[in-house]
DNA sequence: TATTGTTATACTCTATAACTATA
DNA sequence: TATAGTTATAGAGTATAACAATA
């Protein structure tokens, strides 16, 4: 009774692919995930306090510190004052890292069309949607699973 | 000029809800990625020498070493002495282990066949095989990435 | 009193290198 | 001499708790 191959396992196995291929990408360099993930996070919402990042990135505000401090380090990233909050810092794309942030988004582009392009034209509408639809599902499935463990703690706190 | 959202971008999305959904069903057990994976890789496998484990997970043996110890702890996995080897152990899956796996297999086979029910009937088959089509892609291009990382290091070896 | 970021501490994952016991 | 696993060491990601400066 082996298990079956299914869609789930496919689109894991092309996750963990995509990761190996930028672990690849990125040897010798500082970039590793979560740092790359960060600067991904400011490329897409610009300059951002360090709590900010901490929200949408849903880590500690204390793993922010560490991953900003290396990126900085490297020259990735800097830090300035909040203009109004004087306890606040802004963490904003280097210049350098601008237009490295660019050639990474078209890089991804470029290899989202290509894998896209290994599909038999006839079978990329139904693609999409399917992927859509697992997505969305499990989107719901995740959440609800959130919820159910609110409610726990929230009873667990009230006792 | 926004980047678009692509099927990559979806196919990444679902397995980072996969991984957030995993999590959340491990919170309060020793269980972490990557000792389940090691645990998923028993299962399939049967019993290993850290050895083989190393080997087949792609990681260092002294990673090995620190995922049996923990999951040798939790009473997860066994180890025992080789038959013939005595430099040897072989790593087996507890016979508690061994019903938790089906479980797990069975809760995957599960969600697998909830997510795809959410995609319309008529695009299934489609979708099936983009997915093949997209890993078949992505498998190509990372083997060949790993070739020429190779070709590079033998060339500085030869230096 | 609440919030922002940091220091302190701890655990996990991971790797390389040196070492022991065995092959 | 080569291999299996461990000890030693180190860097990275992550979390919580305590604390300083500011709101």
């Amino acid at each position: 009774m082996t298990p079956e191959i299914t869609v789930l396992d496919r689109l894991l196995e092309v996750s963990e692919l995509f990761q190996k291929d930028m672990a690849r990408a990125f040897a010798g360099t500082p970039l590793t995930p979560s740092r790359t993930r960060l600067l991904w996070e400011l490329a897409a919402s610009g300059p951002s306090t360090q709590h900010a990042l901490a929200t949408r990135l849903e880590v500690s505000p204390r793993n922010i510190t560490g991953l900003v401090d290396a990126l900085e380090a490297g020259g990735y990233v800097t830090r300035s004052p909040h203009p109004s909050d004087r306890r606040a810092i802004i963490v904003s794309l280097a210049a350098s890292a601008q237009a490295f942030m660019r050639d990474m988004q078209r890089d991804h582009a470029e290899l989202s069309a290509e894998l896209l392009g290994a599909v038999a034209p006839a079978d990329r509408a139904a693609l999409l949607r399917g992927v859509e639809a697992i997505a969305g599902r499990l989107r719901e499935l995740v959440e609800a699973e959130e919820q159910r463990g609110e409610a726990a703690e929230a009873r667990a706190v009230g006792e």
